[in-house]
DNA sequence: GGGCGGCGATACCTTCCCGGTATTGATCCG
DNA sequence: CGGATCAATACCGGGAAGGTATCGCCGCCC
């Protein structure tokens, strides 16, 4: 299979119309028709269901949509990692680490700082994204490692070290009477009148539906909950970055989070490599 | 980037030879030298260092025939299972799980009645295999489902839920000295004299230098050990295939297997989903 | 040291596949 | 029933992939 007709293929079940496709693909339709119709009688299965007006997936195409968009993606890193290697030899051309904007300062300046003092370091630039594009641009190739969060970061297909685990707070507005509390309970908090939990976007970029606000990052939610619109649940770590404005106590049964440095399977860069032993080594 | 490229770097990145890998490939040599010339230019990055008597990997080379290798396996993977989905509609066809022959009986036995007692079970062909091919047919779309045992097999690029943990016991000769002995440690039985232990393939089928003899899978090696010509650390659960030649003593210091169900990302099978999530009921 | 052999690159040709335009055929809608 | 929409088919042209022949370079060996 070429990744030409994977793309193809990609398009066509997306969009499921041929013309639009096409469209999309910056070809015409017919050789569209074509290829996917080869692409059919190669495979020996049906993808796609025709009448001539509709499209839809068969069970077999539906397969091959999740398979395929992993496999071009898969095909993509591989040039861009090339790509980076040749300009960068070794590694020397700097790694670039990707974390979301809300993770601990604390931790990520002192892997930084601990890095820095090995031999052998090169520069690392420091990416800060929302949280479901830190993914992306590790699968993509665009980053060499990031620092993800279970349980709300997928590591399915990367390495992974654990590197620190730590319970949640609720994040409240400064006097609201829950802060008043030592602790508190999940069942304390889920239906706060007027201080709905946000809703984040899922890896699509929509939002599930119900109700609380739609939130892109970290900073956007502070600023929700220091107006009295939202609470939030957050790792303790996040203590450092509230202001006086807001108020955190800890939710003794919050699921912990454990903070983890992942960098993708096959990667031959001894940079990666020293920095994922800095990191274990700072337990 | 399309993987008829991909497959010809990566015959050459191997072979080191531009004639070899053509013959491989089933062409003549000058349309290979094109195609990999063609690939540099379009990369903007050398691949291979070629004089007119030997060619080498560049550094972004070497980068490219790691990353080619898992996109190639992802583009083969996603096409034989379209094909499977074709086949075998909805998951109808019936699962393939795949083990290890070492793999405790009774966690894969008491999986298999669970998950057969579920409404809208499948047939599940169960695969037994050496340590190192369970990865790979589970990468390569063969399989749908596998009990991995870390620390020993890598589970990145899967996801996974673990579902058992145990120590590990030290397998000797029946009659041997320390089988007297309520527990040992790793030191105790490292240099046992006439009693290495064995080397195990590495992933790419050869074995590591060093003493002991080769393996391939554990019957072989519980022979040998009966046969007084190897120890074995194996975890617990191995005790119920002993028979009477053999003797198990605890480890207290060998770190815990834990037995982990993977299965690809992007499964699209409720039978799969149906079979992870019985899996996880059995803790 | 000169001829030989091995190996990758180049030149040139052929063929086939990809893509474009024009058209047909089927189905939904008014 | 006629128009609109959309996928399939027919047909053609260009370019890319593959093959053969040959060159150029470099170790090797007598």
């Amino acid at each position: 299979m070429e990744t030409r007709e994977l793309r193809y293929f990609v398009a066509v079940a997306e969009e499921l119309h041929f013309g639009r496709a096409a469209q999309r693909l910056g070809i015409a339709q017919p050789p569209l028709s074509r290829a996917i119709r080869q692409l059919e009688r190669r495979l020996g299965a049906a993808l796609l269901e025709r009448t001539s007006r509709t499209v839809a997936l068969t069970e077999a195409g539906s397969v091959l949509l999740a398979e395929g968009r992993a496999a071009l993606d898969a095909v993509e890193a591989a040039e861009r990692r090339t790509r980076r290697a040749a300009l960068a030899p070794a590694g020397r051309g700097g790694l670039v680490l990707v974390t979301k904007a809300s993770a601990s300062r604390e931790l990520l300046a002192e892997l930084l700082d601990a890095y820095a003092a090995e031999p052998g370091a090169v520069p690392v630039d420091v990416l800060l994204c929302g949280p479901a594009e830190q993914e992306r641009l590790l699968r993509e190739g665009r980053a060499d490692v990031a620092l993800l969060h279970r349980p709300f970061d997928s590591t399915a297909g990367f390495h992974t070290e654990e590197l620190d685990t730590e319970g949640q707070v609720v994040v409240l507005p400064a006097g609201h009477p829950l802060t008043a509390r030592t602790h508190v309970h999940m069942a304390d908090i889920t239906d706060l009148p007027g201080l709905p939990l946000p809703r984040w976007p899922d890896p699509d970029g929509t939002y599930p539906p119900g109700p609380g606000p739609q939130v892109r990052d970290h900073a956007q939610l502070l600023q929700l909950v220091a107006l009295g619109r939202a609470c939030a649940v957050s790792p303790q770590s996040c203590r450092a970055q509230l202001h006086g404005d807001l108020a955190a106590v800890p939710v003794l049964d919050a699921p912990n989070v454990t903070t983890v440095i992942a960098w993708p399977p096959h990667s031959r860069s001894t940079a990666v490599a020293d920095l994922v032993r800095t990191a274990t080594r700072l337990r």
